[in-house]
Formats: C-alpha cells, structure tokens, sequence
DNA sequence: CAAACGATGGCAAGCGGTTGCCGCCATGAA
DNA sequence: TTCATGGCGGCAACCGCTTGCCATCGTTTG
C-alpha cells in the first residue's frame, strides 16, 4: 500500500512488534511494559524498555488513539490568534502541555460561537480535551458541549465547567477607585464584544463601585475587540463627556490612545483612560497605559493543569474554577482630573 | 429514524459501518463514496452522503490516518510563542490551513534546535508535515529532517527546502538609504539572536548597502531576541557613537526605544532608529518605530500553501521559493542627523 | 497438603478506515 | 453470438497498539 509519504531511509518506522521480536515476548507485553510498568517482571521490562532504545522506537499515536481512545492532543481555542492577549494564554498552556506531553492544536475560532461548536465537534475524537480560551457560546450550548468533551475554561463561569477565572472585576475596584481618588466623577465604562463574557463581568463590577460611591458611570458601546474599535469607542467616550474611562481590554484601550492623540485630546489631562489585561504594549504604548495587570500565562497554566487532572482517573478531585488575581499597574495613562 | 441531535447522549459515535448497514452496502464502499467518488456509482454515492449527513456522521482522524497515512495535521513551529512576530504568521497558517481542513499543530521550540529535532522526529507519524518559521537548526541538520517529513521553512533558505522568504534584505537598501539621506554617516546594526538565519542575511545586506556608500557600519550585538535585550543593546549602540541604527527586529527595537527613554536619549534627534517587520505595537509605540513593513501574515499563508501542494502528488509543480517584497514605513523614529 | 492466590505473559479481538484484488454484470466490439 | 472491457461493489487484509481474558507457575494460607 503506497503511504503518503516515506520516512527516513526507507525502513519503515519501529513498532511495537519489533521490540517484541527483539525480545522474545509478545508484543502485549511490550505495549504493557511501556505503558503500565507495573504490570510486568522489572527485568523484562529493562529488557523491553532498552530494545525501544536501541531500535529508536517512536510510539504511534494514531493507532494509541484508535484502540485507548486518548490522542494525546489538546485543543486551545482562541477567539483570535491575533489579539495579544492570547500570546499569554498560549504561552502557558504550551509549557504545561509540553511537559505533561500532549500535543496543542491551536484553533481561531474567529469570534464565532458556530465556529466553535463546529469544529470541536468534529474533532472531538481526535481530542482529549479543550480549553476555551474566549468562548462566545451561551452557557447552556457550552454546557452541552462539555458533557461530550472535557473542557476547561478560561475567563468564562458556567455551571459544571471548570475554570480559571482572572478576576479583573475585582480588581475593577482598585481602578474606580483609583480615578475617583484622582478626582474623576464622570466615568464611562467602554463595553467590549457583545457576546464576551468579562465585558458583562467587568461592567458589573464597575457599575457596583459607581453605586458604592454614589457615582453613574456611563456605559459605551459595545465595540469589537480590536485596536480598531478604539476610534469609535474614544469618540464616544469624547460624547459622554467623562472625564475618564474605563476600558474592556487593553487592545481596545490602546486603540482609543491612538484616537485621542489624533483628535489632539491630552492624556491624560484632558481624559483618564485605564485598560484591563496589561497585554504587550500596555507598557510602551504612548502614554503608557495603566491597567489591571492579569496572569495571563498562569491562566494558561492554570487551565491546562485542571484539564489534565481531570483527564487522569487516578488524580485527586479538582477545584471545580480557580480565581487569579490581578492588580492595578498604574502608568502615564491616568492623571488628576484637569478639565472640565 | 430520527436520532438524538444532541451530543453526548452515550451513544458512541457513528462509523463508517452504521452507514454501511444503513444503506445496505460494504464500508468499503461508503469509504469509497466519501473519498474517492469517482469510483462509485453516483446514484450510490447520492444514498451514501444522504446517510452520512443524517447519521451526522464524522470520520475519524485516527483512524483513517492510521490506515492511509494522511493525518491531516500540520505542525507549525515557532521558536516563541510570546513573539508577536509569530502571531502574524500564526494567522496566515491557521487561514489556510483551515481552509483545507487541516488541523494546526502549534510548537514553541524556546529557540532550541535540539528541541526542535526531537519534537519533530516525535511527531513525525502523526503530521503530514511541518512548517518552521524560525529553525534554529544548522543546514544540513535541516536538510536531513527534510527527507524525513515535508517541510516548508519561513525566512530560511536551504537547498532543497521550499520555502517563503520575506525579503527584509532588499528592504535594508530603502532603509539604509533612508537614513542616509537623513545625512547619517555613522550607523550600527544591531544583531539578533546568533544562529538566526535572518539575521545574518540582514546585516549581510546592511554592509553591502554600507560598502556602496563607501561607509563602514558598526555591528553591535549578537542579542537575544525579545524586548528586553533592549537595554544592553542600546548601551551598546551609544558606545559607537553612531547617530543611526538598524535593528534586527521590532522587537528588540522597541526594547532600545525603551532603553533611550530610560536614558533620556531622544529619538529621532540624538539616534535615529529603524526595526524590521513591523509587528504589533511598532505603529504605537513611543516615538512610532519607522520599520520594514513585512507580509508577515502572507508569508504563513504562502508557506502552507507551497507545504499542501508538494503533499498532493496531483498538484502541479511548485517553485523551491517564494520571495515577499518588503517597504520601509516610516514613522517618527528616524529623522535628521543633529547631534555629534 | 490442597486450595486459593498473585504475579506474569500470551492470545486474540478489536479500534475505524483504507485499499488491493476479485467477481459480477452489462456493454460494445468482433 | 462470443469475448474483451470497464464500471461497480464486496471481501478481507491490514495499519499499530491496547486490553480483556486465560494459562501457567511459584507461593502463601487454612
């Protein structure tokens, strides 16, 4: 049978039955000496194991899959491989994946929630499990999905699905607070994606720090996430007449930067403007933006490790969602209220 | 009969073979409809894909890799995952690759050749092919895995490798001239990581712009990649004395910006400075870098492309190479010789 | 001392598809 | 009318590995 294409020099690749050969076993025994160390004589399974050495044997994973049903791949979805938030993500998932030896087949669902539930359909089998970096579904499509594949979220609370939750809302305080504490009174909350988890989360927890203080924040928007929504949104915060604003993300934040220095709007004398994520750029973008600094990449971790554990029977049962915390960076961005 | 539409309501996933039984033919002839229609017949073929579409049915991956040999999967190297540099290219693969309904492997090889050979060498039965946008492996290291799994490489010429080169070279005359014509006389390159490809064939191009002009260039570095080698290679660059250089990347560029800062040097007027590729954040950092402006996301997707038509042995043939014209984009970061 | 048992290893049946080869049948050519 | 031919479908052998079940054998236990 011609084979799509020929490895090496010609010899096909080492199986399992080579070994088995090599040692005069059976290539059961070579399987269970790999795999389940226990359940073989200790000097067999040196035996075994040095064959593999020697005959420089490589596991096929397609045929693992096929017959134990684990692939040994991950899949990470991200609603845009361009948005620098994601780098963090990956980064973190990469390294824990790495060791733990899966395989990250790395997905853009492209902001749609179809999208999504499209292709983790159709690759649930050749999947042990996803972690949803920024998933547009609704609770009930996700939980759906989850009873088929094992999931892990990110930034995303639903009922039985486990999570690692950066808790920019709580942090959303210590931002309100720092532009009240700057003076500010008028503030406008800059809403991202629509369907966007966090931006409902953050907006919350904003709109209860208003209320503590006795203070209505103004909301806009909502406007994609992109750097390129920032003209619309600065513009409208321009509109409200705030004095400060408080932006979804970061990618957006530094999108609006850009448009108030082309209206020649000051920043942050004529307007305060904080971002959320402290994304690459947040620290040399012009002025530099102050923001809620996140653990992305430990979200990354986090999730991977949750997604293993609950892979592996013999683990200890799992926190159901873990929270990192996030802090303010406060940088060039922010300033007393001037104007006005 | 009518089956659940749900997912996972235990009942295990279809096969080829419920379809076999439910149109009353052998799976090897359900097989045959679905992947290689020709040779049955249509009206069969018509009763196959109605059963296949109301069954829902989704082939397995392993299965039928393990079988003819095709995965379907793509590995997708990068020596950094945090590198926004990648992203760019990461989106251009993801595209294409989606499109042709390949699955994207992501490998973050941390700048390791070793890594990079034995991650690949690992996974070679379970990839149809690779592409490597930034190997870090000597030629003939890369030569050999290339008869071993196809390969396309991104910025890295080898002989009898495909592969997509931006060419930030060429570039280097528009830009060298560009900061000569400010009246620059005494300008540095700024070197990147040591076994990078690039960055050897940048400087070459560098000197020979230098040579023409009858100026000699300081090289300062090597440097690692990343932002924060910025700081040495600033240091680095004012101990020359020159009022103009040429950096590797944006990356590291953005990392002198910062430096400068730091250091109260001012840009454009005490040194001019230029990247390469124009990554996110060159447009808003602080001056806004004046850069070779890549086809980043091109150049991923050109690479897939060349990588799927030499796994299609019907394709026609494909050039060894494709070249991607770069332009300087000049922004605020160069300007006028003033100072010395 | 016999029965029960635990440790080991082999057998063989898949996992879900793919594909070489064969057979059947309807055509068209001789 | 006969035979070569081509279209179409089925059979069955894999692909490489996992795992349930069974056989064997040296021990431990009642």
């Amino acid at each position: 049978m011609p084979r799509a294409h020929q490895f090496g020099s010609g010899d096909r690749p080492v199986t399992i039955n080579d070994i088995a050969a090599a040692t005069g076993v059976a290539a059961s025994t070579v399987s269970r000496a790999l795999n389940n160390p226990g359940r073989v004589n200790p000097a067999t399974r040196e035996r075994i194991e040095a064959a593999a050495r020697e005959l420089r044997y490589v596991p096929n994973s397609q045929a693992r899959a096929l017959s134990s049903g684990r692939t040994g791949a991950i899949a990470v979805l991200v609603s845009d491989v361009t948005n620098p938030f994601y780098f963090g993500v990956l980064r973190g998932t990469q390294m824990q994946l790495k060791a733990a030896g899966y395989a990250q087949l790395l997905i853009d669902t492209e902001d749609s929630g179809d999208l999504e539930v499209e292709l983790l359909h159709k690759m649930r089998r050749s999947l042990d499990g996803a972690i949803l970096a920024a998933s547009r579904l609704p609770d009930r499509a996700l939980a759906a999905l989850a009873e088929d594949i094992p999931l892990v979220t990110i930034n995303r609370n639903v009922r039985g699905v486990p999570s690692a939750i950066i808790d920019t809302p709580a942090g959303m305080g210590q931002a309100a607070e720092h532009l009240i504490s700057l003076g500010h009174r008028s503030i406008a909350y800059v809403s991202g994606p629509e369907r966007s988890w966090p931006n409902e989360a953050r907006w919350h927890a904003v709109k209860a720090v208003a209320a503590r203080h006795r203070l209505t924040f103004t909301r806009v928007g909502p406007f994609p996430s992109g750097r390129r929504s920032g003209s619309a949104a600065a513009d409208a915060v321009l509109n409200t007449g705030a004095t400060a604003c408080i932006v979804f993300n970061d990618l957006l934040a530094i999108g609006v930067l850009q448009r108030l220095r082309e209206r020649e709007i000051r920043v942050p004398e004529d307007l305060s403007v904080v971002g959320c994520d402290d994304i690459f750029g947040a620290d040399f973008c012009h002025p530099p933006l102050t923001t809620l600094t996140a653990p992305i990449e430990q979200a990354g971790r986090v999730a991977v490790s949750m997604l293993l554990s609950r892979l592996d029977p013999s683990a200890p049962a799992m926190r159901q969602s873990v929270m990192l915390p996030v802090h303010l960076t406060v940088r060039g961005s922010t300033g007393p209220r001037l104007s006005e």
